[in-house]
DNA sequence: CATGAATGAGGGTTCATTCAT
DNA sequence: GATGAATGAACCCTCATTCAT
């Protein structure tokens, strides 16, 4: 699928790991603007190296988000077959939210999970799309979430937590508080109906 | 206060207010990564012309931050005599989300309303957590918040919110709704007791 | 025509010829493959001068040929008025000849004088093919140079013998030598009728 | 003398070959920049077998025109008998062109067959310089070419002729009406003595 | 022997900042 | 004060060459 070629030699494919941890170490305490430079010394190998198995800065970075997204798509997986199908929700939203803090760099390409540009990270975000769209329909069929809940608003929700938990060092105490308040918001139950709120385009 | 400290003449006063406004076009368009020289040239004054009103990259930025959290805490302000209380208190969290979003910039600054590092920019962030919380107090004692929504997480959600919009463009439309679904999770009334949801440090 | 806005400060006039002095030098040392840095370090000026005057790698080097270009034209259009137009087309010649020896660089643009790709080169090259035929056509009316001799072999030749001559470092006896003889072909007079002499395509 | 020191295995002469081939395809067509990897793709083997038959870049460069050198030394081995020694002589010198003008990369060493530095190609260029001056000598006598053509400005105009061919793809009625011009320089005949051209060192 | 992964110097270029004009 | 020329560190990336597999 993603164009696997040939098997790689062991010590390629044990560079390419340290480079990739290297990198999401790097990239977590520098963000997206790390150098390459500074992702090889830390992976402890030749700058060439990195391009060997990256051939852009971008594709680095994809490489990564990618990594981090598919793990999280194959929690969603589990948890989609959880008992409570509320929590199995939440839960995946505060894994996602989790993984940004921890590593950082995910939250860009969460923003655009409903846009889809052509970089390479179309596929994996279509699954998180569905992931994430698939454990909502349960919670909601199980009438643990409100059933006007859409995934644009939603996904404009995960994104945005992401991305503050992960500039912002969110202390797990803060979190959690945060994640509990914004998760009432997706219960059922009487809403009042306010006003209309933004004006500007 | 704030640090005036000489009269400055009145073409000096007038060049600081032409890189101002033209660093804020740019920063809108390119990003905190518009260079020096593209704000220059679109003032149409010389790079020194820059550097002799801001010693440096950051604290332009830092002004620009300034400025608008100035005119939103007096925005807010004012909505502190709104009749609806709780309408006001929605309706600044709307302003701020719509300043960020229109002039980017904003949202890292925010972030950081509930932290004050030691960058020129703690005075206003004072000002403005104060604002924020004088609009919530008042919109909880008329009834129309939740008693339990505490400043963190409110400031937590609003960087978040704001940091979101500026990155992703929000549309007029997802913004709205966005915002909507939000807000229920301000609203007084019966809440479900959820599980703690954070794990990892 | 080329562009000239302003008057550009001393200083920088006079930086900008020292980058020029100092490309030439290298240029005719290391070849067209020289670096910007060595450029730099024998003008005695930062990389970041450079850049300023000529944004590009390419704009150096056509520079460097357009003024050599235009120096040579302006020695034609002299020649143009001396009493042996025979003599006066050689000597032109010689010229070319001679400053992409000294100078190297020159005889690739020259190679495509009769070409004109998008450059920048395009009107210099122009004007240098009107000198050149220009002084042809005068010294062919002067029955100096056979009647025969058309443009295409002469800027053929013409630009062989400037790459040779700039590559191989002729003597200054055998570059008198070997023009001579190559004038030889240019004279008017009886000549044998020899058979086509490619084959391959 | 060319230096043959162990009889290869069958496979290794075969990737000799096969190396050699691929690097005239590519050398022609990307020039004296073409990458190692490029001709290794193109070889269909690894870098490494590359830099087992030739140590070098340039070794590798250096094979090939000893290799072209060799042929057409060869070619002008068989014209020495040829009936018509004139001929025979320029039609060497259009040889060298032609196979300068395809396969690029032979210009440089031939602008040097006078010079011989040492870099292993002294043998075959000394060859070289015989080839010629025999199939010239033999064309002198012959009454065909005039008398006072020397070696040395004849090694002048063949290797400018080759670079010039070699870098501008002459067209092939170019490079024929190029050299007949140029032929005309070698006939015998009444000279006009023409006055010294060169000035500067 | 063949392979291709690893290396790292070096290339062109950008840009925040300084300072002579 | 205002200007913009100069600076040079830093960036991303390429590629000849070496050497473990």
């Amino acid at each position: 699928m993603t164009g696997d070629a040939k098997p790689l030699r062991a010590d390629a494919l044990r560079n390419r790991a340290r480079v990739l941890e290297a990198a999401e170490l790097i990239l977590a305490r520098d963000g997206l603007s790390a150098s390459m430079r500074a992702i090889a010394q830390e992976a402890g190998v030749g700058l060439g190296t990195i391009y060997r198995h990256f051939p852009t800065r971008e594709a680095l970075h994809q490489a990564i988000i990618a990594d981090r997204m598919r793990r999280l798509i194959d929690e969603g997986e589990e948890l989609r077959t959880a008992a409570d199908p509320g929590a199995a929700f939440l839960r995946f939203f505060t894994l996602v939210v989790d993984s940004a803090k921890r590593k950082k760099i995910l939250a860009d390409a969460l923003a655009q999970a409903g846009v889809d540009p052509k970089d390479g990270l179309s596929d994996v975000r279509r699954d998180m799309r569905h992931a994430i769209e698939s454990l909502l329909t349960r919670a909601q069929r199980s009438g643990a979430i409100r059933e006007d809940l859409r995934m644009p608003e939603l996904l404009a929700l995960l994104s945005a937590t992401c991305v503050a938990a992960e500039r912002s060092d969110w202390s797990p105490d803060l979190q959690d508080r945060t994640l509990r308040l914004l998760f009432d918001a997706f219960l059922p139950g009487p809403r009042r109906h306010l006003p209309p709120c933004t004006d500007t385009p």
